[in-house]
RNA sequence: CGGGGCGUAGCUCAGCUUGGUAGAGCGCUUGGUUUGGGACCAAGAAGUCGCAGGUUCGAAUCCUGUCGCCCCGACCA
């Protein structure tokens, strides 16, 4: 009991919120950095998040009829030539190869045998996708084509931080061909959906549903669409995007088909992506200050029995019954799935055994002793209380009971999120106001933000720029009508504080990752 | 890429101002005592002090250069 009843993480949340989250990706063992500058080394149980949430959005993906493919890591420099704002947009952080050859000089390897087109390493692949496509498409009924890769993309951070931005990062990102604009605005808005709902149902983050004001659209695009995340410092992360690139990257690449009149039409294509920033949104929006939190759908292992053996005669059947124990869970299901139990019977202390479980997030922590063969009970204690509190259950009811506690866990975080969320939006209807929400109390230390602010607004870049360059405030997007989780959110007419002219609607202000 | 800070054992850091040849805590290994909760005792392994020059009889310490990391700004999923 050296440590009392500090956190296990330090600092806390809302001491240091940046390093509390450097801290928990390090103590939960989820990532490091690497010797590689800007980019991270995924550890297994970081990764097992990942496979999860491929998993999980795979099948969604598939059920919307997408298939996968993969495409070149490495995008001849003419293509990404060809679109105009997507060559501003990304020019500035793109990695280029141009040589293909190392040679031995006086015992040192130099690069050799330059190319004669240099190839950038893909920071998104829509130029040598929609150059394939062009190759493909001929007429209207090779359309449309519904394809996502899983894949890794770089763009050359200049301040990376572990999964919310590094240089090298792990993505998917689909890639739509269409005959018709309403077609591919219909997909467009139909993968925002689908991404709103892995939010919500499988990270317990509740998002806002919304467009990108102009000056945050992606580069070559004509909308994009996002979702948009508050998590614990009440700062937004986009935790998701789609975006709809009329016929912008079809004309860039020449994704011209036969229409159903016999003349030559351009198509419309789409895009849209999530990445492994999604595992920095998930430990900034639940994580508290022993660690991760790990919502039971996402988790790689849900349930960790932790056997507890005092003494060696009785060390055997401890071990028997925990066997038996996670045989009959893994018999048992929740959320459609086998559950994921793990038995930890390494020989290290008890308490600093608990203490690594805590950390990582692991939903359930059953214990199983000696007394507890006896009483045929075990110990469980619920990632999302504290962690001295646990409740003793007979063990044969556990396999039936255990769903259940998950599935408690899961919509407890949901709604906690969703109550987080909602104690820091305001409607602010003046100038004044909106500064001082925004205005932090020490400008050059991290801090807790204000949170989200739902104002009026006209409509002008310019009125964006300026509230950016005063505040660090961005548009975090144009909500949709109808979308703000358990609340009515209406288009109404009203005056934007910062012109005094006419606006349709509010948006959604806020300091972003 | 601009401003600030820091590079000493696996980790966190002390030592540097006033040069004299390497330290602590945690972790690790081994043995023992423990055990319903981040245990204790003992022994042990582990660092060319980021790198390269320079000054000096002698450099972790002073000087120059260089690389890397962290924080703030610009940029972004």
């Amino acid at each position: 009991m050296s440590k009392g009843n500090e956190s296990a993480i330090s600092p806390c949340r809302e001491e240091d919120f940046p390093e509390w989250y450097q801290q928990v990706v390090r103590s939960a063992e989820m990532a490091e950095n690497s010797e590689v500058g800007g980019c991270m080394v995924i550890r297994p149980w970081g990764y097992a998040l990942w496979e999860r949430m491929q998993g999980a959005l795979d099948g969604m993906f598939k059920a919307t009829g997408h298939k996968n493919a993969y495409f070149p890591l490495f995008i001849p420099l003419s293509h990404l030539q060809k679109e105009a704002d997507h060559v501003e947009g990304f020019a500035k952080e793109c990695a280029v190869v141009t040589h293909h050859r190392l040679e031995l000089k006086e015992g040192k390897l130099v690069p050799a045998g330059e190319l004669t087109e240099p190839l950038v390493v893909r920071p998104t692949s829509e130029t040598i996708i929609g150059s394939t496509y062009a190759k493909w498409v001929k007429s209207y009924r090779d359309l449309p084509i519904l394809l996502n890769q899983w894949a890794n993309v770089v763009r050359w951070e200049l301040r990376p931080r572990l999964f919310l931005r590094t240089a090298e990062f792990l993505w998917q990102e689909g890639h739509t061909a269409h005959e018709t604009e309403s077609e591919a605005v219909e997909e467009t808005v139909k993968m925002l959906g689908v991404y709103e709902t892995f939010a919500r149902d499988w990270l317990a983050i509740p998002v806002i549903r919304g467009e990108k004001s102009e000056s945050e659209r992606f580069p070559g695009a004509v909308r994009t669409y996002c979702i948009e995340a508050m998590v614990q410092d009440r700062k937004a992360i986009q935790a998701g995007t789609s975006h709809f690139l009329g016929q912008n990257f079809a004309k860039a690449s020449g994704i011209k088909f036969l229409s159903r009149n016999n003349t030559e039409e351009l198509a419309w294509t789409t895009s849209w992506g999530v990445s492994t920033r999604l595992i920095g949104t998930l430990l900034m929006a639940h994580g508290d200050d022993d660690g991760a939190v790990l919502p039971p759908r996402i988790a790689g292992t849900q349930v960790v029995i932790i056997p507890i053996t005092p003494k060696e005669e009785t060390r055997a059947a401890v071990l028997a019954k925990a066997e038996e124990l996670a045989s009959s869970l893994r018999a048992a299901s929740y959320s459609g799935e086998s559950l994921r139990v793990e038995i930890d019977s390494r020989d290290i202390g008890g308490g600093t055994k608990t203490w690594e479980w805590i950390k990582k997030g692991v939903p359930l922590r059953i214990e199983i002793g000696p007394r507890d063969l006896e009483s045929g009970s075990a110990a469980v204690a619920r990632r999302d209380k504290g962690p001295k509190e646990k409740e003793f259950l007979p063990s044969e009811s556990l396999a039936g009971k255990i769903p259940q506690l998950l599935e408690e866990i899961q919509q407890g975080l949901l709604a906690r999120a969703l109550a987080f969320r909602k104690e820091h939006t305001y409607k602010i209807d003046t100038k004044e106001e909106f500064y001082a929400f925004f205005t932090p109390k020490n400008p050059n230390k991290p801090e807790i933000h204000a949170g989200f602010a739902l104002t009026h607004w006209n409509g002008s870049p310019e009125v964006e720029a300026r509230i950016k360059e005063d505040l660090k405030v961005t548009i975090r997007c144009i909500p949709e009508t109808g979308t703000l989780d358990g609340e009515e959110f209406v288009e109404e007419a009203g005056i934007c504080p910062f012109s005094g002219e006419a606006s349709s609607r509010r948006v959604i202000f806020g300091k972003a990752y």
